[in-house]
DNA sequence: AAATATTTGTACAGAACTGTCAAGATAATA
DNA sequence: TATTATCTTGACAGTTCTGTACAAATATTT
């Protein structure tokens, strides 16, 4: 029986490189590789993509929208108080890995400018979503700005630092010990 | 008149090597750059090092123990109150910009088990670093845990996200600001 | 079944590195 | 000054990856 090969489209290439990135870093990205890790040739790639650069220019743009964009649109969460807001969103980032690729990303943008607008614009959201929370709840000026960064520093790399962070024993004690930053 | 070239050791090496480790990440590591910045020939590193991974080891070796043990080292830190030595050890990291090469050598670990070793000591140490400051003030179980990983989490990528992290404003604030934490 | 879209195979050229060799030059030290 | 330590020059071999080309094969859609 002969088997029939499903053909890929960008995606796959797209959603295999966000993974090596993740694990790896950009360089780490080579065509042949991912091409192998898909089961395809080499080739393949160069039909859905003009050039390596190209590539990584959609791989950018795929971050941005699919992991950085899940908690804005979700309109149920603007309708919640902000205590709970603040804790559906370290859920919904905790959950989804949101952060998941952040240390790649940065790091990457470190070396290309393109991808350093980017993460500005990134984390800029972040900062907004999470002061909006604080501000809420009366917190101004520096006060406002420190608790800002905190969460939003905080979960850019924790995944990276702290071991168990993923783990479900942990995912408790975050959501639920951050809280005190919401009291005064 | 002739100019006499000073000759280079090890340490010139290494320390340029940091800076292109913070500024663009380990790969960006090359050997005939290397030796551009330093005004030498490609062929006198292999005088030194025996090869670019002998090298990397060395380089890794060289930020742990110059970069990490500052504050260990200084023994009037010790005698301070836990909210002076928190305040106090707040500056020293921002300003010898201790974490600098975080992000970089974070993402290197992600590639590297032997970086990956390291990376896991250096933050054990910092955690209970801050951590006893935390301990000596009362706090203990989840409590103590969420504000040592705050505040460690915080200041290993502030300086990537923030960019008027550096500036002789934003350390003001954050030393100030930052105390908040210390209180009930 | 025909037309179109996607993938393979093979081969080749070139860029950007690392690492090696060896003879000779220059600086630092004794 | 003599000796040792450090560095240069230039050349070469080897690796790994990108990008190109094109004909043939296979899947998908009409």
């Amino acid at each position: 029986m002969k088997i029939k090969k499903k053909r890929l489209g960008k995606k796959q290439w797209l959603a295999i490189a966000l993974e090596v990135l993740a694990e790896s870093g950009v360089e780490e990205i080579k065509i042949e590789r991912l091409a192998e890790a898909l089961g395809m040739s080499r080739n393949g790639f160069y039909y859905h993509f003009h050039n390596r650069d190209h590539f990584l220019e959609e791989l950018l743009d795929y971050w941005e929208h699919d992991y950085t964009r899940v908690i804005s649109s979700d309109t149920t969460i603007q309708q919640l108080s902000p205590e709970d807001r603040f804790e559906k969103v370290i859920e919904i980032v905790q959950e989804n890995k949101l952060s998941k690729y952040d240390l790649a990303i940065m790091s990457w943008a470190k070396k290309d400018q393109r991808v350093k607008k980017v993460v500005e614009r990134v984390f800029a959201l972040r900062l907004d979503f999470v002061g909006k929370i604080f501000e809420e709840l009366g917190f101004t000026g520096d006060e406002l700005e420190v608790r800002k960064r905190l969460v939003v520093g905080y979960h850019a790399n924790a995944g990276d630092i702290f071991d168990d962070y993923y783990s479900a024993k942990s995912k408790q004690f975050h959501v639920r010990e951050l809280k005190f930053l919401l009291k005064r």
